[in-house]
DNA sequence: CGTAGTCTTGAGTATCCTCAACGAGGGTGG
DNA sequence: CCACCCTCGTTGAGGATACTCAAGACTACG
């Protein structure tokens, strides 16, 4: 089943209904978790190729919310993947690929959250994007959540995400064309190896101290 | 292959050499990741039952040590699993539930560390600690590991682990017999829902402020 | 043109981190 | 047996960071 979706809208309502899987065909969506005080926490992202359903019984506390409009996914019920898996070996291993990129991705995310400074969570945010993104360029990202959106996911406040922005502007590791369009001028003549742009980037996050 | 470890010694190191699976028959590990830096994120900690080696490529970052005195664990090499996995239907299934369990401890703990205050944070700890122990009496959690594990784990200073213990003891949340030994009287009388728990414990844990 | 939503910036306060010191327990050697 | 060292856990003081509250620009849209 394909579906398009607008901006805010609620693609998968969190509660015992959720028994369907969601795989983002185009535009980009958010893992919502809301605690009972009001407060939201962002899970994840999902751009294009991205899905969402496995997390076994835990799934049901989360809600799937569209960013982009138009965003669109299709959505399949968790039995007939299951068997899907179960009878062909290619669907099986694709879906244990996708299951161990959602994992590398959370683990990657603790890593990101363990991080000191408000400027340097935000900036191995946006050099995740830059490496989940489809661009050939590396180094221009587009963002197309709002910054109530990044402040939920780095657990940060919405002043602190701003501010954030301009300092790394101030240390020229980040360029900002308008709100949502960034380049990435610390991965520019840095290899595109993972540790190795994280920890230049951390070098430069630490002398950030104005 | 089974091996028993002493305290702090490395299970697993991390680097390329990582190509095995780790299953935690007894005692307890740590799986770490070091910053160029020196700092040390803990990523989860391996109880008996549980296991680390998916994950894909990005398992080479992470380095898997024992924290109590032995630690018994059996490893496998991941090309004899993957095809164990590939052959048997029940192993592939155990396989596909083992991975479904860390992704969703994975999340559990992206929640725990979006908490604001660091009593939350470690509220948010004890309770999880608690669902994941054997004990049939879950208000009573034990603490295997040490106090810089625990600040690692929450990516908060030894110190505030120290004082947020202070402050839930002084709440009367909770109860220690020894350093090690805690008595969760935040859910004497709650329902071992975890939602209910959490919300709970949160409640409980906004009325902190002295 | 006004309204609503988003983004940014400022001021004041609370929390947490750093540095430092101290006490408790375990192992070792004199 | 006790002194010594080492690790761990706790507590205090001072400073840095982030949150809250508040207000002001900018954009989109009716």
């Amino acid at each position: 089943v394909t579906r398009s979706f607008r901006s805010n809208e609620e693609i998968y309502p969190g509660g015992d209904s959720a028994r369907d899987w969601v795989f983002v065909v185009s535009g980009a969506a958010r893992t919502c978790h809301y605690l009972s005080d009001g407060r939201r926490r962002i899970l994840d992202f999902l751009l294009p190729g991205n899905c969402f359903g496995f997390g076994g019984h835990d799934i049901r506390h989360f809600a799937v919310e569209a960013i982009l409009e138009p965003t669109v996914v299709c959505t399949f019920p968790r039995a007939l993947v299951e068997r899907a898996g179960a009878d062909h070996r290619a669907m099986r291993e694709s879906i244990h690929a996708m299951a161990l990129e959602s994992l590398t991705r959370a683990q990657s995310r603790i890593i990101t959250l363990g991080r000191v400074t408000a400027p340097e969570k935000l900036l191995a945010f946006l050099v995740e994007l830059s490496q989940r993104s489809i661009r050939e360029d590396r180094t221009l990202v587009s963002l197309p959540m709002s910054r109530y959106d990044i402040a939920d996911y780095l657990a940060i406040s919405v002043e602190t995400v701003s501010r954030a922005f301009a300092t790394l502007k101030r240390c020229g590791l980040v360029h900002l064309t308008d709100s949502h369009h960034v380049h990435l001028a610390a991965l520019s003549g840095v290899k595109p190896s993972e540790d190795e742009s994280r920890s230049s980037a951390h070098e430069f996050a630490l002398s950030m101290n104005d």
